[in-house]
DNA sequence: TACAATGTTTTAAG
DNA sequence: CCTTAAAACATTGT
């Protein structure tokens, strides 16, 4: 489910219990979304931590705690964050499960496609510092976006969008929407853009993730009914520009949607 | 029932 | 070594 924008909302969802101590964690710990994970260095450094602060950078959150704690969050598919009472007892998806005096800090992902990451040191873990460039940052320019479109110049545009190297934080719905505010068609090559294409790419990349930032990830309310979003899984959604029947595709690998009026191949 | 789901990793091929 | 495409991962809901 989550990307850039849901991401950020979630990362918030355990705010409550910064500068609080966790008093004890529960794991299930044959789940897949520790693979790779020391779970007993994870289980004895949070047990007596302090949640200090909270990071989200694209897809990926990382927590941080006293005594050197490093907590990575990836939410996957269908991974979500949230607080429960002291009192919470945990459901079946509910695989990381961190207890506070006054509440308890939840992570639960059903499909499993969700990672749990730790590492215990004085800085931030490699994985964490070494993350591309964020689209609101300053080294994410035009010439970074062109180079990188460049670089996958014969995949289809839809499936560069969707590499985290390039574009951090975008997922399947965001690609969609930047393409249609774009009027790209999705399975045009990256390449093969021309310069006007790409500036109007990189312009739309930017506008769609601050505004899904602003309206998701602020407490997640609903996009506007301008955006194609609102009508991308109808039956037989129309394009709210054009009022075409939208199409559906399979692109890079995930159903794509867009308007075969206003998305032309470049 | 069979298929698809707001994602990444692995594998294979060019 | 690099890029691209497809399969795999696990569960739920339509």
């Amino acid at each position: 489910m989550p990307e850039l924008a849901e991401v950020e909302f979630y990362r918030k969802q355990w705010d409550s219990g910064l500068r609080q101590k966790i008093l004890s964690v529960d794991i299930h710990a044959d789940k897949r979304v520790f693979r790779g994970t020391d779970i007993d260095l994870l289980r004895r450094t949070l047990a007596g931590a302090t949640l200090l602060q909270s990071r989200a950078h694209g897809k990926q959150m990382l927590f941080c705690f006293s005594k050197g704690g490093w907590l990575g969050l990836h939410l996957g598919m269908t991974g979500k964050l949230r607080t429960e009472s002291a009192a919470f007892v945990p459901v079946k998806h509910d695989h990381l499960v961190l207890r506070q005096k006054k509440q308890t800090l939840v992570f639960g992902d059903p499909r499993l496609f969700g990672r749990v990451l730790f590492e215990r040191g004085t800085a931030a873990p490699a994985w964490w510092t070494n993350l591309p460039p964020g689209i609101f940052s300053a080294q994410f320019t035009l010439a970074a976006c062109e180079r990188f479109l460049k670089r996958h110049g014969k995949a289809p545009v839809k499936a560069v969008l969707l590499l985290q190297a390039g574009f951090p934080g975008i997922g399947n719905w965001m690609a969609d929407e930047i393409l249609w505010q774009s009027r790209l068609h999705p399975r045009g090559a990256a390449g093969k853009l021309d310069g006007t294409a790409r500036k109007i790419l990189f312009r739309e990349t930017r506008f769609v993730a601050k505004q899904a930032m602003k309206i998701v990830g602020e407490d997640f309310s609903d996009l506007p009914k301008s955006w194609l979003f609102r009508y991308r899984w109808k039956k037989k959604g129309i394009c709210p520009r054009c009022a075409a029947v939208l199409e559906h595709a399979s692109i890079g690998g995930r159903t794509t949607c867009w308007c075969p009026e206003c998305q032309v191949e470049n």
